[in-house]
DNA sequence: ATGTAATGTGTCAGAATAACACATTTAAAA
DNA sequence: TTTTAAATGTGTTATTCTGACACATTACAT
């Protein structure tokens, strides 16, 4: 039995991912070396084959641009205007990914022809992408503002100050150390590992690791980091 | 020119549907009396045509369903499993829907065989449908405790104890009148309209009705209505 | 040794919240 | 007509949370 129906449509997957050099906020983003739109940028993406499940798909996509593999990621929005893509009739499901910028493979980054951009100079992408990279950061803006999910984009060890500067570049904005130091603590996330982050320059800053399991049953309670961002 | 890629699959749409009769919440569900799985209830659905864009078929499948226009819907999560469907490789974007359970067009929802059934009395569905109306709860839950989206479940014209009633049954809980009074009136979201709700037995209550500039400006601002809902 | 910059900890006034008391309205009972 | 009871509207207060700011500590540079 099959149902009665013709519109069998191509799916395409998007992902916007995001890293963090300890600066400012990036994207990993494709120039295209390959039709349609060879030489212009575009986010990474791929097609869903016939015999695989939709996540299997997305884990595959990250995989095959990063080498890593659970990494974090939450879908967006699926784009589906008729003429979005201009080759064929594609619907495409869009998810952000947080991964820890030291941490992938750069051969692999390198074979897709994929470059840390940062935000503030991101170049005009093909197709609705442009759309889906600022529904994305509006989504992680808003995502991050309640909930724990910073830590994706550090390391494993990382500082409070560390942390608190990947906010503000999430934001652009400044906060107080110390009443950011504060909230930061009192979700009980953070474990002091008793060393010291031995690149800072002057008074060397407490290295915390995440609390995985506290962080795994805190990851949908609200802890409103950001009062300021009540837009 | 086409992708050289033959994975072209029916892209479905299956949307939850609530509704509140002043006591309880509802769901909006189909006693399908169609191939597959006739006789058992499901959610409703449609297929995406191949010329047209997915807003578009969202809003169609919910005109069919309400005979209304403009409804407050938000997409869930795209569900993909390659055996989710036994007829026929089916994704299917999920959403939710709310609306006004006195406004829908009763003729319409007859000829689709749809029935508002209690959530506490939901009945088994089809394919991955049960796990799609637990998503949906939940995010609903989610966004009404931080964002003022409960009118859209309500009348033109309510009362503050009407919206009280929703909130506890959509978190199924009990609140204190007065602290949730002041809560929703100092959102400046409500304007008295100088009526009072002549159905109510004892005192009348003041019918109140949407400030919709402000609701509009103000549906992405955080309210934080549920301040006991931390899970 | 001393200065300086970044980090860690503490203080306090004002705002927001949760718990609770009291007054008002209206229909039904006495 | 008066009384009663249930639901609604408004007010109070102790507690907690937040935001703004001061001060102490560390470690490198001079």
């Amino acid at each position: 039995m099959n149902y009665p129906h013709s519109s069998r449509i191509l799916l395409a997957l998007d992902c916007i991912v995001f890293g963090f050099d300890g600066e400012d906020l990036k994207l990993l983003l494709i120039k295209r070396n390959f039709e349609p739109e060879q030489g212009k940028w575009s986010l990474m993406g791929g097609f869903l084959e016939t015999d695989e499940d939709l996540d299997v798909a997305t884990n595959r996509i990250l995989y095959d641009l990063t080498g890593l593999k659970d990494i974090y990621f939450e879908e967006i929005k699926t784009f589906g205007k008729v003429n979005r893509d201009p080759v064929e009739r594609t619907i495409s499901i869009c998810f952000f990914a947080l991964i820890n910028i030291h941490a992938h493979d750069q051969d692999l980054a390198k074979a897709q022809n994929a470059y840390w951009i940062d935000l503030k100079n991101r170049p005009n992408l093909i197709f609705d992408h442009n759309e889906m990279v600022d529904l994305a950061l509006e989504r992680l803006r808003y995502k991050a503002a309640l909930h724990p999910i910073g830590f994706e984009l550090l390391p494993e060890k990382f500082t409070i100050p560390q942390l608190q500067k990947l906010y503000e570049s999430i934001y652009q904005t400044q906060m107080d150390r110390r009443n950011f130091s504060r909230k930061i603590l009192s979700t009980s996330l953070l474990i002091d590992t008793g060393e010291k982050d031995e690149n800072s320059s002057t008074k060397k800053a407490i290295l915390y690791r995440l609390d995985k399991e506290k962080y795994q049953n805190q990851i949908n309670a609200f802890h409103y980091f950001m009062a300021d961002f009540k837009r």
